[in-house]
DNA sequence: CGATGTGAATAACTTCACAGCA
DNA sequence: TGCTGTGAAGTTATTCACATCG
């Protein structure tokens, strides 16, 4: 069966909750707790997990440090989990930072700049090397995702350059499309249109037309 | 007749894609061109415009200036463009060069920290102010939209304090749920779900798009 | 022709509602 | 009782397919 991109997403966000549970020592948890926290339904929640094939108890609900298990099984790998950045201005520094905290599951093996000012040091504990470099570290690292934070002008090069190096994820943050190979994955993450959703929204309401 | 948030975020897409196609001259598109620089297909394209009662001809396509004032008489007006944003870490920083660019829609007219070594200066042409000054001057400007670039910790406070201010539409990039009044729109950008996401199609070695 | 505009069909996603269980 | 697991129903989103037009 195949599971929708939606319901990956959710998943996600319910392992770091039950991550957050686990550490406050709650053993068990009810859909509709999860689906409070997370935003979403309480049948939500139960056909995302059923999905995947966990279950709980009408008794108790579900078992938080199995259910985590379960969830961690069915995410990526940890071999899957090492990924490069390119692009190492501010949203590059930001991203950095964002996954070198210790419960991130995720880890930035390696960061690339084209300019020079920005190589050859360390940031975030994160090494970072001029591009010329990166197909020997891509390829060297096996590393198989990427995150694109690069300028618009440049972003449809270091794709290539990436997917060429063996990367079949890509998380690009530049404000256009990238062409890639089938078989390769993209996700998008369009700031612009996000703020001018939220825009038209909050417009609305001022128009006074909410709902 | 309600259209839908996908549609939105769409309309966003076309309007930045038809406001290249007028600098490079072209004076008409058909929808499978839009469909193609979009990533959708043509009748998406052709139904999302339809949606807001833009048309066609046959013949021609659609006239690329014509469609374009007509999306941006649908999307928010000059005085719903103006943002504030809250916490200047690089993420901050990131956004702040992001939408100082000239051909940008949006404006952020002032940004706040906590932060005293951030405050009192210009930054990519944006005041930095203390946080304490955030409802003199979101009230003061009027401003309805934020974007909140601060820690897990500071997230629900901020959007408290931005809300009780008049705020009533929000970009979120913490990695967090924040909880906002009836009538408040928030969009939540989650980093890390998105990179998770990557990597499990990545290991899955299974196809797609995602915006 | 090769497009648009659109009803109709299909697919995807979400919620309802209830049997069954502890 | 109050929850899970899940078929069925409902809702939303997308694609099909075709009448129509220059």
């Amino acid at each position: 069966m195949r599971i929708s991109t939606k319901t990956i997403g959710r998943l996600s966000h319910y392992r770091r909750l039950l991550a957050e549970l686990l550490e406050k020592g709650q053993t068990h948890v009810y859909s509709h707790e999860l689906a409070r926290l997370e935003g979403g339904t309480a049948a939500q929640v139960r056909r995302d997990l059923m999905a995947i094939g966990c279950t709980g108890s009408p008794a108790k609900g579900y078992d938080v440090a199995v259910l985590l298990k379960d969830l961690e099984g069915y995410m990526p790998p940890a071999e899957c989990r090492r990924c490069v950045l390119v692009g190492v201005g501010n949203l590059g520094r930001a991203l950095l930072s964002y996954f070198v905290g210790r419960d991130s599951q995720y880890t930035v093996v390696a960061a690339f700049d084209a300019d020079p000012e920005r190589t050859g040091r360390v940031i975030h504990g994160c090494r970072c090397h001029p591009l010329e470099e990166l197909d020997a570290v891509v390829t060297g690292e096996s590393v198989k995702v990427a995150m694109l934070a690069v300028p618009v002008e440049a972003a449809q090069g270091v794709a290539d350059a990436l997917v060429r190096s063996g990367v079949v994820g890509l998380v690009n943050f530049a404000p256009v499309r990238i062409w890639v190979p089938e078989g390769v994955y993209v996700e998008s993450v369009d700031v612009s249109m996000r703020l001018e959703r939220a825009s038209f929204y909050a417009c609305q309401r001022t128009r006074g037309d909410v709902k």
